[in-house]
DNA sequence: CCCCTTGACATACGCCTCGTATGTGAGCGA
DNA sequence: TCGCTCACATACGAGGCGTATGTCAAGGGG
């Protein structure tokens, strides 16, 4: 039981840092996040930070793994909620946009995520959201519901709209009367990969 | 002619100091870029640089409004030059996607502009790229062409499909395969967006 | 013609932050 | 028990931003 008791409290510490990374990227930006106050935070000092991560930056990617695990956990099961492909599809977007509004998401992985570490589809763990939704867009074709498009194409343009409307929304004045719009316009988007004009049952 | 010699040194500068912060963002990201080497870079001082502008933020601002009004003049000219509103649509989308391929636009207009100056809906010059989409939209509605959704939101989904479609041949290794993918899927979202299902002469 | 004010810019300074090099004390093997 | 290792703290240097202060040309009044 005193095996790795140096380990298991590094794995702590570790932990402990990137939850006050998440915080601080969240609130104050990416930028704006002072390496001490975060360390201090949890009762640790930059040395810490250096010798579990490689840098700042590293500290970021930590983060944005964990999130991305997190989000693509999220909608997976929404996904496997829906009655049907089509509609587990237009869910996913509905899921992916109302998660776009949480601040944490949008700040971290939205924002400063791509302006730090450059395109979220170089990312390692390789976007897991994307490849949810390439998943769900496959089966469909193969299913015949919807037009024979590039898979990887469809599913990053998909993703891109949901993006924007969760940023239009995260900003807007009325973010419920918003949302409802947003999400009208994704499936009116959505609908024109359909091989049929109108919607499976 | 000896009239506004000093403000007409005063505009030569701060021009000079946009361009090379054009570069500069451009080349090295907002974050890294150095305003010593900047203003050194066309002879000046960070003197000259905090009496032009508020402070780097301030600076970053004056080179998004250059950049967005670049775009939404080249942007009206592709949609004038397209046979009809639906083609000058889709062309707007193409051109939109092939602008944010230049390093310029893309760094400074989608990657560090929203992750330093926050959400660019909120932007003034209201994003000229996006009013001119919705425009677009709100004359095909009027035609019959479009289904009656609502206008902002189409337009920012489509937007941002662009965008995403854009940032994924950017990092593409085969850009012009992929450009080609982006464009076509691109355009069968769009197509959803169409009253009947198909496209119109 | 001289002086004085104004404004555009340069210079100098303080503060903060990152990254690294060095120190230190607890844990684990021999 | 001795000593090595490793996780972390401390100390230091470099660089960047923002501001306060200095300076010199341009223009107006006497």
């Amino acid at each position: 039981m005193a095996k790795g008791k140096r380990a298991a409290a590094m794995a702590e510490n570790r932990a402990r840092l990137i939850r006050a990374a998440r915080a601080a990227f969240a609130t104050q930006g990416y930028a704006d996040a002072s390496m001490d106050e975060l360390t201090a935070a949890v009762g640790l000092t930059r040395g810490a930070l250096y010798h579990n991560f490689e840098d700042k930056k590293g500290l970021l990617w930590a983060v944005v793994e964990q999130i991305d695990g997190e989000m693509a956990e999220r909608l997976r099961i929404v996904r496997e909620q829906a009655p049907n492909p089509w509609l587990g599809l237009l869910a996913e977007g509905s899921a992916y946009i109302e998660m776009a509004l949480e601040p944490e998401i949008q700040r971290i992985m939205l924002l400063d995520g791509p302006a730090v570490l450059g395109d979220p589809s170089k990312w390692p763990g390789e976007n897991a959201c994307l490849d949810i939704t390439m998943r769900t867009i496959r089966a469909l074709i193969e299913q015949g519901i919807v037009k024979p498009v590039d898979v990887e194409a469809a599913g990053r343009l998909l993703n891109g709209a949901a993006l924007s409307a969760a940023l239009w929304v995260a900003a807007a004045d009325d973010p419920k009367n918003v949302l409802s719009k947003a999400v009208d316009a994704f499936r009116v988007l959505a609908s024109g990969l359909l091989r049929e004009a109108r919607e499976p049952a």
